[in-house]
DNA sequence: TCTAGAATTGACCAGTGGTAAATTAATAAG
DNA sequence: CTTATTAATTTACCACTGGTCAATTCTAGA
C-alpha cells in the first residue's frame, strides 16, 4: 500500500524546521497546517509525526532556534565599549527590533492563549525575560526596583504586541519607537 | 428530511449571541464552534448562518456590545467630581480592569492577527481609543503631545495583553497594577 | 384555504490535527 | 547472499471544523 520515499535524503527535524520556518512566518500558526509543510516537503504529514509529537511541539523547537538568537544579541551588546545609557537604550531598540522582526515568533511566544501552545512554549520567553531583566538591572546599578523593571518590559511589550499584527517593520515605525523608548528612558534616569 | 423546530420562539440574534457570549469568553475564539453554539441552543448549526455570516461576524456583533461599557465607564469617570490627576489615575486604571474583566475581548479586539477576524474587528477598538486619547488630552489640557498617548497606550496595552491570557482577576495583580500605573503617571506629569 | 416567503434542517464539501496498521527500505547477523 | 530486525514512510481513518445549499417546514397575509 505504502511507498516509500526513493532515500537519497532522509527527512529529518532540521529540514522540517526550514520549511515549518517559512511557512508559519508567512501565514502565521494557525492558516499553516501539518499537511501543507509534508506537501512542500514532497513527504506525507504522516512523516512529520514521526520526527514531532504534534504542531505544537514542531513550532516550538522551530521558535526556540529564533529566541536563542535574541540572548545572543544582548550578549554581543554588553560587550561593547559605548556608555551605558547608550547600551539602555540600544537595549530597548533591540527588544522592539527583534518582535517586529519575528511578529509570528513574538505572538505565538508571548501572547498566544491557545493551551497546547502555552504547554510547550513557556521556557524560551522565560528565559529571555530573565536574560533582558537581569542585564537592565546591571545597567542600572541594581538600583531599579524589580517590579519596575518588570513594568518597562510590559510597555515594550505593548509596542510589539500591536505593531505585530499590522505588518510593519522596524524601519517604518522609527518614530514611534522614538517617542516610545525615550519615555522609557526617562523612567529609568530616575 | 427536515424537522423544523416547533415555533415557540423563534431564533434571534440576541439568543445567539448570548450563548456565544458564554462560550467564546469561557473558551476563546478557537474553542468555540458554530456547531457547539447551536448545540446549546438547541439548533442545527445551519440555523446561525441564516443570522449571521459568519463566525467572525458573530463575535464582532457580540464583542460590540461589550465595547461600548468601557466608553460608558470613561464618560461616567469625567462626570466624577475629583480631581483631576485622580480622574487620569482612574482612567488608567479603568482601562487595565477592562481588559482584565473581559480578557477574551480585550484579545481578540486588541491583538488578534486573525484576518478574517480583523476584517470585522476593527471599529470598534478605533472608537475606543479615541475616546481614550481624546480623554487623556482633555485631562491635561492639551499639553502632551499625540505620539506620547499613543505610547500610553500602548504601555497599558502592554499590561493587560500579558496578564489577559494568565487568569489573574484585576484583584490579584494589585500590587503590579499599582506599579505599572504609578510609571505611567509619572511621565504624565513631566 | 391557498400561497409566498421566512426560517430551519441536514447532507455535503474541503479542510484540519492526530493515530495506527501496513508497508517499504536500510541495516545487521548469520 | 539470505534473513530477520528495525527505522522510516505511507495511507486509510477518526472526529472535528467553517461554510454552502437544496429541500423542507412553518408562519403570515390575501
Amino acid at each position: 500500500m505504502a511507498a516509500r520515499k526513493a532515500v537519497e535524503k532522509e527527512l529529518s527535524r532540521e529540514m522540517i524546521i526550514d520549511v515549518a520556518h517559512d511557512l508559519f512566518v508567512e501565514d502565521g500558526y494557525q492558516h499553516t497546517s501539518m499537511r501543507k509543510i509534508a506537501k512542500v516537503l514532497g513527504y506525507s504529514h504522516g512523516a512529520i509525526y514521526y520526527h514531532f509529537k504534534n504542531k505544537a511541539e514542531l513550532f516550538y523547537a522551530m521558535v526556540e532556534q529564533d529566541f536563542a538568537m535574541i540572548n545572543a544579541e544582548i550578549d554581543q551588546l554588553m560587550k561593547l565599549d559605548i556608555e551605558r545609557e547608550q547600551k539602555l537604550e540600544e537595549l530597548l531598540l533591540g527588544f522592539i527590533r527583534f518582535g517586529l522582526t519575528y511578529p509570528n515568533h513574538y505572538e505565538i511566544m508571548f501572547l498566544t492563549k491557545d493551551k497546547d501552545l502555552q504547554y510547550y512554549a513557556t521556557n524560551a520567553p522565560d528565559q529571555s525575560y530573565h536574560n533582558f531583566a537581569t542585564t537592565i538591572a546591571t545597567l542600572t546599578d541594581h538600583q531599579l526596583e524589580v517590579k519596575k523593571i518588570w513594568s518597562i518590559f510590559l510597555m515594550l511589550h505593548g509596542f510589539v504586541a500591536h505593531y505585530c499584527r499590522t505588518g510593519y517593520s522596524f524601519d517604518d515605525l522609527q518614530s514611534a519607537v522614538q517617542t516610545h523608548v525615550q519615555l522609557i528612558m526617562n523612567i529609568l534616569k530616575d
